[in-house]
RNA sequence: GGUGGGGUACCCAAGUGGCUAACGGGAACAGACUGUAAAUCUGUCGGCUUCGGCCUUCGAAGGUUCGAAUCCUUCCCCCACCA
């Protein structure tokens, strides 16, 4: 059962997820598709937690290193190249196995976003340049006005609902309605979900590993090279990193902030994996258990044990 | 030893007689999230609760008052400066 559908590896920031697909796709001849909004952008890795280099030689990925740190990347796009990817993979007689934490891009691979139409980028453009005037109380008299269903989100969804409301003239919850959206991928997903003592240690521990990387070195130099307001800087502790290098804090109490942001981050995904993947077929591992990567394996393999 | 400032809930911090279980921020916990998602937001946040309330809190102990975190007394602790 599921013999076929796509293999999708997620879980929180930390959780060792790029270990155990690792091990999976050396030993089943696998690609990994990489679900990481960060690991998108050129020249931020340390930061992002990038697959080394070594482990990019041992084993192909896709989607690492595909943006400009000055483009927004949108889940939309995103899910539209991963279809390449992973055909490109399977053309190569490779197993494709999708890895990340960005639970929204993978989402938006087994239940696709509703097909946009083109829209005019100098009319958004120009709606986004009004919309940031806005406090986030008008968004949303505004959302409630022109989409009610989505007036309870936060101010990127208003924005959102009002730029496809006002540029498309139909709002984001008719065009669902509608079932303007191509068909899914079918898809199983493993869950490596450590405990949250475990994580903690995990996350301290990696970015303590960035640091000693060189973290602060990469910073001086996306700093004189990147504008300050690109979108890849908002990885989790790059703004922390910046004040470090600009000299405006020390590494002293730059560090429990990193770790603390990132923490917030993780926590922030283990509740997207808890809820929005309902009704999903879903094997569930703690990577600390004993065996853990034999149960991976057995997921690999077609087993969709519930635990 | 002297003088001044201060001790408020997990942390920071407002509050100087009733509208105060106590502003605000942080942390934490829970949640939402269909094209910015490592983003953007929401709720809870002393204890108990049959959800109507009940109980215990503002360094400690007394006191004044119908009523105190707020006033008085004593004591304990911290900080700054002077010795």
């Amino acid at each position: 059962m599921g013999g076929d559908s796509l293999r999708v590896i997620v879980g929180p920031t930390a959780a060792g997820k790029s270990a155990v697909a690792m091990q999976l796709a050396e030993r089943y001849h696998g690609t990994i598709v990489s679900a990481d909004s960060r690991q998108v952008y050129r020249r931020f890795d340390i930061g992002t937690a990038k697959p080394s280099l070594a482990d990019r030689a041992r084993v192909p990925h896709a989607g690492v290193d595909v943006a400009d740190p000055r483009e927004r990347v949108s889940a939309g796009r995103w899910a539209r190249e991963a279809v390449g990817w992973i055909a490109a993979a399977r053309a190569a007689g490779r197993v494709p196995v999708v890895v990340g934490g960005t639970g929204f891009y993978v989402r938006a691979l087994a239940q696709p976003l509703f097909e946009e139409p083109p829209l005019d980028p100098a009319r958004r453009a120009a709606l986004a340049a009004e919309l940031a005037a806005y406090d986030t109380q008008s968004l949303r008299r505004w959302t409630r006005a022109v989409d009610p269903a989505r007036a309870d989100l936060g101010r990127a969804q208003l924005i959102r609902a009002i730029e496809v409301a006002t540029l498309t003239g139909v709002p984001i919850t008719e065009w669902y309605r509608r079932g303007a959206r191509a068909p899914g991928l079918a898809v199983r997903y493993l869950v490596l979900d450590p405990s949250p003592a475990a994580l903690r240690d995990r996350i301290a521990a990696r970015v303590r590993a960035m640091l000693d990387a060189g973290w602060e070195e990469e910073t001086v130099g996306l700093l004189r090279e990147v504008p300050a307001d690109a979108p890849a800087w908002e990885a989790t502790g790059y703004r922390a990193m910046r004040a470090l290098v600009l000299g405006q804090r020390s590494r002293m109490d730059a560090l429990p902030d990193i770790e603390r942001a990132t923490r917030q981050y993780a926590k922030r995904q283990r509740t997207w994996f808890r809820h929005q993947l309902v009704g999903a077929d879903v094997t569930c591992i703690d990577p600390e258990a004993s065996g853990a990567l034999e149960r991976a394996a057995a997921w690999w393999e077609g087993e969709s044990a519930r635990a």
